[in-house]
DNA sequence: CCATTGACGATTGTCGTCAATCGTCAATAA
DNA sequence: TTATTGACGATTGACGACAATCGTCAATGG
């Protein structure tokens, strides 16, 4: 026998299986920006009827991963360089309201959980391995993201954050050879404001997190789409 | 003959139609928080398939302006002082962005929507009407998101926005006979700002006004919430 | 040769029907 | 009397089929 008593088995609707499913799956780079989708064998391939799966598709197209094309089709957003700035700075706005929360609920184990999120990612860039510091990266943003205590906060931000990942997931900016050193020194700051109970200094750090690694990225985009 | 050249009419799914519908009948305060709705009448009374019906009522509820209960029912949300308080914190977050963007790009046709929009909401405090003092109010406020010129940032405002206007329609907070000369002067020097293309100040403005009211709701709903 | 148009295949939009699941309430037995 | 259980009505969950609309491309006429 176990100790802890049964917990209630989750329970999936087919509709949100496929959800999670599809999400995953275009999140993981498998299909390319502006890649198109028809439902007819999309439904066949996942095993459930059209009307079921369209409702996945109209909340991924909601989410701002897919858009729907009326009477043509499906495709995975393409960002250009104004998406990202968008991105960017929404991101930058929702991550500084949950630093300052985080910070001024900040517990023990709050702490702790910053503490071993700050470890990874610094484990992982020593490493070196690109997936695993991604990977450890944003666990740490969505460790002070949960620490909020927000939920709606929580939401919008994953909505934001998955597009991120789209674009993250769609191009190669990680993969220049940088020095990895300079991405652990960057989140450290942050951390410390979190852990030191500061919510001033969580948010400045945050904002200013976000700022320096949104321009930098804006600005290779721009480059990229000009010739 | 006509001037202008013929417009591309608007088409609209009957999705997207039963969505605005639906939409404007519960923001409007028809249906009362906790309200039950079935698919099945609401297919009916609308006069179109429950399946089509369906698409939108998961849309509101994405939206989080109605709950689904699987194999029960949908009902539109009860905010809670928890809610209450998300919903402003989220909202001034949000707005602060916003505000410094449209001071940064503040044209001279901006700050006269901005001037056009305050006038407005001095008119109808002026007149009393809390109606009307209402709309001006949201009016201004989606003025700034617009002239921000960040189409996630306006989504996102959106959805906040919805959700204090179901709190507001279904509640009477606004009925109290306030001075109203008050809630103009809460606005004049976020739109002082905005007209003096001053993101600093606009940001800190729009932070400060969002609080301010933020907090005497949330201490309003504690209050009744409690006994 | 080229612009126009009509038809065709492909795809989504909408609908009606049946299956799965919920809450309730009465029947039952200790 | 009261806790348990079985059955029932109500409601959503999922499905397959038909209609509406799109883009394309060949046929047509100048």
């Amino acid at each position: 026998m176990e100790k802890r008593a049964l917990r209630p088995i989750a329970r999936l609707s087919t509709e949100a299986q496929a959800t999670l499913s599809l999400r995953e799956h275009i999140l993981s780079g498998a299909l390319k920006p502006g890649e198109r989708l028809t439902e007819t064998p999309l439904a066949e391939q996942l095993g459930i009827a059209r009307a079921t799966l369209r409702m996945g598709l109209h909340r991924l197209a909601s989410e701002g991963i897919l858009v729907q094309i009326p009477y043509t089709g499906w495709q995975v957003v393409a960002l250009s360089a104004d998406d990202v700035w968008e991105l960017w700075t929404l991101r930058s706005s929702l991550e500084s309201l949950a630093s300052r929360l985080a910070a001024e609920r900040m517990t023990d184990s709050g702490a702790a959980k910053v503490s071993e999120a700050v470890e990874n990612l610094s484990a992982a860039c020593r490493r070196g391995r690109v997936n695993d510091i991604n990977k450890a990266d944003f666990a740490f943003h969505r460790t002070i993201v949960d620490l909020a205590g927000h939920g709606r906060l929580s939401e919008h931000y994953r909505q934001v954050e998955q597009q991120v990942r789209l674009y993250i997931a769609s191009t190669n900016v990680y993969n220049e050879p940088d020095d990895w050193s300079v991405v652990i020194e960057h989140h450290r700051p942050l951390a410390a404001a979190l852990i030191a109970r500061d919510p001033d200094r969580a948010e400045a750090e945050a904002r200013r997190h976000n700022e320096t690694f949104g321009k930098k990225l804006v600005a290779a985009m721009r480059k990229d789409e000009q010739p």
